[in-house]
DNA sequence: TGGTAACTTAGGTCAGACCTTTAGGCCAAA
DNA sequence: TTTGGCCTAAAGGTCTGACCTAAGTTACCA
């Protein structure tokens, strides 16, 4: 080991190169530490934290970056944070929610146009019917007849119908028993819904189509039969995402010259 | 309006139902409100919000409380925090890396298996391809080439070759110039990656098979042909698909009996 | 003129005090 | 027996003010 050692350069200095160093801030550390932990299910779901002041005393760390760290846990979803006695940060396995709201912000961040919010949803969705043909059990089959009963019922209001239509989309999705989907459909899901809950085009018609090509997919996955799923959802999604176009466009482009 | 009152109960008391309410923390507000004009597009990317200090003289709120607002806009991928002199809250639009890293915590925190991973890309890239097929530029189809030609490359390590791959997926996606596809597309194939690095099953003749597939979709996507693009995709992935899953089952039955 | 030391301005960390929320227990009035 | 008032303890929430550290800017001297 010895005589290998670094080379001069004309100045007699030696010279070892060093990448650019990242010194991570103390907040950071503590907070990958505990994420880490959580992913790594050291705790179970619902388990508390030891309160910020004992965190203080066991990592020598002062309350401010206590606090931080797990600020950014709870912004991440894997805490929640309770005030008062008995309170403190109660470990939580993220969720579709975290899911949603990071998707719903790169939507409006990254101005994401409807048609892309339909597009995908087409790309999805009919996987999900096929799979949840295959996998649905009993009790999926019944919160897609609830969902389906709550669309067609008439005397509800336009949020009722766009809620329950969430509703049937995210069951279909939980029916295909895939952790992923379910979150990336519910996400998309409600994008879609508050994209849409302006737009004038919802009327009884609308309410009854979707009503049957809802029920005419359900039967499909009932009946165990993805070809059909696939099928009949393709053609649901995509004849209401150019539903949506149309009417889009039509009360974008007569507003011309306002620039 | 006068005479409608809350009915009674048994007891005589007044039954007004309220809602569990929330009280919003003070660097909740603060953060809502930036998000919002953020997302809003009142300032450019890029734009130095106010110093820590100046946003306390100007909220009336402590730095402690103007700190916790920053952090949550910067774990939102909202801001980038620099520091130092002429530092500051930078603004930035969310883009691929929050919801990437979202859908790894989902992965992760979910414990969703592998198999659930490519399955949602079955669902996705097909039609990444087919749009890439009608939307492509000549600039895609120089990424495209490239990740292709990196690929190929026998030299490389196994980590150059998923990694490359994985550019390949991506530029699939960016060739289909939708925002929302690109950004899952990117979180799910760094997930497929991570969880496909300890796989012993890539060889050359993977690689050789991986390269030919690819060579397909991007003459397919080049010639605008979006059905042979959905097809040959179709293939590819589901096959990878089975591949994967094989190796995976193989490694984890032969170890019964640990519990 | 080139290097470097000093200064300035920004975020990062710390210590300590006080406020607010919540759970639980206790007790007196209704 | 119930209801409301009250107290206390324990937890997070907020504030203050000081100091540390990082990174540009400037000025000065060899």
């Amino acid at each position: 080991m010895a005589g290998t050692r670094p080379p001069a350069t004309s100045t007699g200095r030696s010279a070892v190169r060093l990448a650019p160093m990242e010194v991570p801030k103390a907040s950071d550390v503590l907070a990958d530490d505990l994420r880490e932990r959580i992913l790594e299910g050291e705790f179970e779901e619902g388990t508390a934290l030891p309160t910020e002041r004992d965190l203080v005393t066991q990592t020598r760390m002062s309350r401010t970056t206590v606090r931080e760290a797990l600020r950014i846990l709870e912004v991440q979803g894997l805490v929640r944070i309770k005030a008062g006695r008995g309170g403190g940060a109660f470990v939580q396995r993220p969720g579709k929610e975290s899911v949603a709201s990071s998707v719903n912000l790169l939507i409006r961040g990254q101005r994401v146009r409807l048609a892309a919010l339909l597009e995908t949803r087409e790309a999805i969705e009919p996987f999900c019917a096929k799979l949840a043909a295959q996998h649905r059990t009993d009790a999926d089959l019944a919160r897609l007849d609830a969902a389906n009963k709550a669309i067609a019922d008439e005397t509800g209001s336009l949020a009722d119908f766009l809620q329950a239509n969430v509703d049937w989309h995210v069951a279909v999705a939980t029916a295909s028993h895939n952790e992923l989907l379910m979150g990336l459909m519910s996400a998309l899901s409600t994008a879609i819904y508050t994209a849409t809950e302006n737009e004038t085009f919802v009327d009884d018609e609308v309410r009854r189509t979707t009503v049957r090509a809802h029920k005419s997919i359900t039967t499909a996955i009932r009946a165990k039969d993805p070809d059909a799923a696939v099928r009949r959802m393709n053609r649901h999604v995509h004849s209401y995402a150019q539903a949506v176009l149309e009417v889009d466009e039509r009360t974008e482009i007569p507003v011309p010259g306002e620039n």
